[in-house]
DNA sequence: CGATGCCCCTGAGAGC
DNA sequence: TGCTCTCAGGGGCATC
């Protein structure tokens, strides 16, 4: 589901619906997600101001005004619906795919949890899969939390260097798709966007990661940063049923060179035609040709 | 420590 | 029509 650039489409989506006001309540409509929501989470969370909404790697991250921070992960279809307060009560069909309209509240049976804050606006997580997550931080340093201690370079922070990316894949055999999915050297990249920026930086998703030398990692974090950025810029990608905050749709899928074009040409030279292969279970698109 | 496979879950689409 | 199989943007855990 949703990389980096989704998440933070998500996340500029609800922030004007969240940053300021106050959650008037919140609602959980089964006990868990990939892992159990906190103990009294509704409780917890009720009467509380969001102060800020943040994004580290594919974190929403919501700060309340008593220090505690909601940590949100979409998974592979989580996504928020928001529905403004003079909406009627049934869900906007329009974006969640065949999603039958339940309770009188007008939720289905894949929406897990509902907030309403004091302006009346209701946002709506739906997750249908249930890989996503949702639970609370209370640590002073919001950075020793068990989720976010391990996490690697943001990818469009300052600290993604060439030097930094070559300290992190030195002595790793491992190939560079399963290296760049490997969050805790970068955090935020997934399927989609690993296979654009190995495409455009023209290295092959098999090369072993310690092979890659400054410029190579020249080529690497520059891809990183100009993929992720057109992405963002586009709204994200828009697959199957996933689609924004406000319901609209992100364009960048059209820009992808190489993911879900297999038998096509290699659209940059021609050279060779894109190949599908399994790396650790997962597709990976790439041009045998020019991606060496 | 590092790398691989399997698992979590639901639904869409292809093929028979 | 209906069954079975594969696949899907994520990540954690067991295992070697």
């Amino acid at each position: 589901m949703p990389e980096l650039p989704e998440v933070e489409t998500v996340r500029r989506g609800l922030a004007p619906h969240l940053e300021g006001q106050r959650l008037a309540k919140v609602t959980l409509r089964r006990p868990d997600l990939r892992i159990p929501f906190p103990p009294d989470f509704e409780k917890r969370l009720a009467g509380r101001r969001i102060e800020r909404l943040d994004r580290r790697a594919k974190y929403l991250l919501a700060h309340c005004d008593d220090g505690a921070v909601v940590i949100m992960h979409l998974g592979m279809s989580g996504r928020f619906t928001v529905i403004p307060s003079e909406a009627a009560p049934t869900r906007l069909a329009s974006f969640v795919h065949e999603a039958p309209l339940a309770g009188p509240d007008g939720t289905g049976p894949h929406d897990h949890v509902i907030f309403e804050t004091d302006a009346g606006t209701r946002i709506v997580y739906t997750d249908h899969r249930r890989f996503g997550l949702m639970t609370l931080s209370e640590e002073a340093d919001l950075e020793e939390h068990r989720l976010m201690s391990g996490l690697g370079l943001e990818p469009l922070g300052e600290g993604l260097t060439p030097e930094a990316l070559v300290e992190r894949l030195k002595g790793r055999r491992t190939p560079l798709k399963a290296a760049l999915l490997d969050q805790r050297i970068v955090a935020g990249l997934g399927n989609i966007y690993v296979c654009e920026v190995l495409y455009r930086a023209k290295l092959s998703p098999r090369r072993s990661s310690h092979t890659v030398g400054l410029a190579r990692a020249q080529a690497l974090v520059a891809a990183i940063r100009s993929v992720l950025t057109a992405a963002i810029e586009a709204g994200g990608s828009t697959l199957r049923d996933y689609a924004h905050a406000d319901g609209a749709l992100g364009y960048f899928q059209h820009a992808f060179k190489v993911y879900g074009r297999e038998g096509e040409p290699c659209p940059d030279r021609g050279c060779g035609s894109v190949e599908r292969i399994v790396q650790a279970n997962r597709s990976t698109f790439f041009c045998p040709g020019c991606q060496r």
